[in-house]
RNA sequence: GCCCUUGUAGCUCAGCGGUAGAGCACUCCCUUGGUAAGGGAGAGGUCUCGGGUUCAAGUCCCGACGAGGGCACCA
């Protein structure tokens, strides 16, 4: 006899057995037929399934968040059912509910073609308008595995091997079709209307490249059309932002086949990359960090004594001479632990903290490079800071300051915080690594931010945090890092001598903020779909004239702005002034300055925004301090 | 690295067995025009590279390299 309490509290007795859906029936026609499944004492339930104990119910909709998931869920099945009526021989492996979508992936013989893609999705259309019931049965493991031995479903068998004894399963009968999950799925298709099968693409059968590969298809799923169109316009507007496409449309970098994953900077990417370097040199300057440039190619006995060689020789550049082997660097530590250990160092000394935009190249496998976002070839703005153990929290303390400091100057003021402790396979003492961590989690507890725990997830040598920032599409982009080392000071003899006399080994802090300029720059050209502020904008202000009379006047102001240190382009081109605003404006240069007759008679000039608001006509002075006010607010909004 | 897709003019793309195309950009000429495209003419391509099939190959096949989307990787 259940008595089923109701989010609002309401309480309804059952007679016997009850189903969610026989609930959701009690309380009105309109929520039984909008019933997805229930949460029953916060577990998710088919609608179909007995409850027979007394229960906590709510239904759930496609209002819910878990109703879209199961929306999205059952889509996969649907992958499943229509791919078998085309393609008999397929195998299904496993089709989970992903971000925003769903993807499911399958054995078979052919590549599935973008035809086949379309082929399956009208199907899937076709499908879903039967309107059919999908029918949940609880099974043994015995049944199950009989069920898809039948039906030589190999990868199915494979998922039923590694489910514990005694654990239920459930088959979901899709008309002809069966597929094994958790569930919950919808009670019928007419609840799958909004979707897209999106990309066909490979994976590794369990995620190990050791494994086959299968082919994986993707969709989105949503409640509504509505959402569903929304979702694609999303998609749309993230294209538009591409770096890789303003890099080209606003001229800023580009990669050819000679050098992959690397990057030529043209004059206006590279005035951007100079910009964020001055910023990041001042910002360490003020924060007593001294800058210094170490070798890009070193010895290979320096790699292996530090251990990079054996972890990681097959991704390391390498080059030869006189019969010693070099590698181009692929980080800046191993160098900076050299100049450290130049001349005696005291306790005296420390903290030590030593940058470098030190330029890096790591072999990545051809398939991982992507634009700006992964090189082979990048700068880091690198730093060690060499300390005591006492000294961890307060230099911790310190960097997180300085990471605030410096994203919320290029707008972004939604920053994750992730601290990563110890591994399974690590070095160091059980003590300094409680040592260390806590030294990372107190400095993070004493500013009162919000952190995430991610236990296991450091580094082989050291516990670390890292900091991601959300940018305008509200995409995570993890940049900063802080990472506690007691290993390679050891390895590569770095010492101080102590109060005591005694020497020891320094710990040393590895961070970087904005993690690599190449990536970073990838981040902001995305971020401000490359309407760059001010004080980024490889071109602040153009100069343009009215007529082929005002071209004198153009040249006198351009070379004052010039001259006051501005970023300053001219344009006296033979074009009418329509043309020419329309050019600059699609360059996304911030301030248009204007000079006809008028102005010249006046000794004004004439401004117009990007985004096409006139500013009005003003002295020299006035836009040299429009220009100083626009440039000094940086990237804050 | 693996799977699929893909590589034509500076850019965006059409052409998909029969002597290389469009728009924009570029050069020259006309136009001197007041806030998002004035007009005309011209120049520009071993169709990524290497093999093969064919009377004939951007076009079909194989391979290499690059790019795109994923997977795996990311000190």
């Amino acid at each position: 006899m259940p008595l089923i309490t109701l989010p609002d509290g309401k309480q309804k007795n059952f007679d016997e057995a009850v189903t969610v859906r026989q609930i959701a029936e009690s309380i009105g026609p309109g929520l039984a037929k909008a019933a997805l499944a229930g949460k029953v004492n916060g577990e998710l339930l088919d609608t179909c399934i007995p409850i027979t104990i007394d229960s906590e119910v709510s239904i759930i909709t496609s209002k819910d968040q878990e109703g879209i998931e199961i929306i999205r869920h059952s889509f996969a099945h649907l992958i499943g059912h229509a791919v078998k009526q085309l393609f008999p021989d397929a195998k299904m492996a496993i089709g989970p509910v992903i971000e925003d979508g769903f993807y499911y992936d399958i054995a078979y013989n052919n590549p599935f073609t973008p035809e086949d893609l379309e082929r399956i999705e009208n199907r899937i259309n076709k499908l879903v308008n039967l309107d059919y019931d999908v029918k949940v049965e609880v099974v043994t493991k015995e049944i199950a595995y009989k069920t898809f031995k039948e039906r030589e479903e190999t990868y199915k068998l494979d998922i039923i091997d590694r489910i514990p004894e005694g654990e239920t399963i459930k088959l979901y009968r899709h008309e002809e079709y069966t597929d094994m999950c958790r569930g919950p799925h919808v009670p019928n298709t007419r609840h799958l209307r909004a979707f897209k099968l999106t990309k066909i693409s490979g994976a590794y059968w369990r995620g190990d490249s050791n494994n086959e590969m299968l082919q994986r298809i993707y969709g989105t799923a949503w409640a509504t059309s509505k959402e569903l169109k929304s979702y694609i316009k999303r998609i749309e507007e993230a294209e538009k932002r591409d770096h890789r496409k303003l890099g080209k449309a606003l001229s800023l970098f580009h990669t050819q086949e000679e050098a992959p994953g690397m990057v030529f900077w043209h004059p206006k990417g590279w005035a951007i990359y100079q910009v964020l370097e001055r910023y990041i040199r001042d910002q360490l300057t003020n924060n007593s960090y001294q800058e210094i440039k170490t070798p890009q190619t070193v010895d290979r006995t320096l790699w292996e004594k530090s251990g990079h060689w054996d972890k990681f020789k097959e991704d390391m550049f390498t080059t030869v001479s006189e019969n010693r082997e070099y590698a181009i660097k692929p980080m800046n530590c191993p160098c900076h632990i050299q100049v450290f250990n130049q001349g005696l160092k005291s306790y005296r000394d420390l903290p030590l903290r030593l940058a470098e935009f030190g330029s890096c190249h790591r072999n990545e496998p051809s398939g991982a490079l992507h634009g700006l976002m992964r090189v082979r070839n990048f700068v880091q703005d690198d730093a060690h800071i060499f300390c005591t153990e006492e000294q961890i929290q307060s230099e911790v303390s310190r960097f997180i300051d300085l990471v605030f400091n410096i994203y919320s100057s290029f707008g972004f003021d939604s920053i994750q915080i992730k601290l990563s402790t110890r591994p399974e396979k690590r070095v160091g003492s059980d003590e300094i690594w409680d040592k260390s961590e806590n030294a990372l989690h107190e400095a993070l507890n004493a500013k009162n931010l919000e952190w995430e725990l991610l236990p296991g997830e450091g580094a082989f040598y050291g516990p670390k945090i890292e900091f991601s920032l959300k940018d305008c599409l509200n995409r995570i982009w993890q940049c900063g890092t802080i990472q506690v080392d007691f290993s390679m000071p050891e390895r590569l003899d770095a010492t101080y001598i102590d109060e005591d006399g005694q020497r020891k080994h320094p710990v040393m802090l590895h961070r970087a903020i904005l993690g690599s300029f190449e990536r970073f720059i990838g981040i902001l050209i995305e971020h401000y779909g490359g309407k760059f502020p001010t004080w980024l904008a490889p071109i602040q202000a153009v100069v343009m004239g009215i007529t082929e009379r005002n071209n004198n006047r153009c040249i006198e102001v351009s070379n004052e702005l010039t001259s006051k240190g501005y970023r300053v382009k001219l344009d006296v081109r033979n074009e009418k002034i329509g043309f020419k605003i329309r050019e600059h404006t699609i360059q996304k240069i911030p301030f248009l300055v204007i000079i006809g007759d008028k102005e010249e008679l006046s000794g004004l000039v004439s401004l117009r925004s990007r985004d096409g608001e006139d500013l009005g006509n003003i002295s020299i002075e006035k836009l040299s301090f429009i220009l100083d006010e626009s440039i000094n607010q940086l990237g804050r909004v």
